[in-house]
DNA sequence: TACATTATATCGCTTCTCCGATATATTCAA
DNA sequence: TTGAATATATCGGAGAAGCGATATAATGTA
């Protein structure tokens, strides 16, 4: 029963994350400025979520779009990479999120 | 700027919602019993979520099947009535879902 | 040198979700 | 009497989301 406790609360917590990835994205490019492949990884080894370069690179792109991140083209040791960085608009769209769901859950 | 706020607002608690529309029926139903067409009129005219036929009686069903509500046919003035009522394991799984909710965004 | 890693990005197909339309039945109201 | 309201339920098509495969490029490692 506590194991499938455990699972009943992954399979939530991936549903929320997959639901709201874009949230989820910006909060942790609010912790530290961040580029796609490493995002990548935080996902996979944190939450053990893969998200793949088909359903990230065109949301971050999106998130780009609607000004909530900027993305800086960086040259890293010869690499290309795009980091991103959290907008006040990035912010502020996270702080409504968690007031929306503070409000609808009465936490 | 400020109805602007007010339709990101409207707009993540729709999404939110929809995402987790078997838990918010759950937890209407932990409210008092319910029956398909007033979570219906609930959902429209307490949150303007507009869910129909297909998307809520599949989705019953589906929460019956789980075991998480119990649907009780009623006769009420003649006409059938199926009213569901939450069932522990129903109230369990919104309760994870909270849990998992105030972990992943640390509320 | 060949393969793995780091890094960005897209395409097309499959699966899932949502929605319009619909069906049926009973009661209520104009 | 007719149409609206209350009530349950499904079907099939359209659109959205997810995923496998892929491409490209530079660096690192065995």
């Amino acid at each position: 029963m506590l194991s499938d406790d455990c699972n009943i609360g992954d399979d939530l917590r991936r549903r929320l994350y997959r639901a709201f990835l874009d949230i989820f994205l910006l909060r942790l490019i609010d912790e530290e400025p961040l580029w796609g492949y490493r995002l990548m990884e935080i996902l996979r080894d944190r939450y053990g979520l893969r998200v793949g370069p088909p359903v990230l690179y065109p949301l971050l792109s999106s998130l780009e779009r609607r000004g909530m991140v900027e993305g800086l083209d960086v040259h890293v040791g010869g690499r290309r990479r795009k980091v991103y960085q959290l907008t006040n608009r990035g912010r502020a769209y996270v702080r409504r999120f968690e007031e929306v769901v503070r409000e609808a859950l009465g936490l």
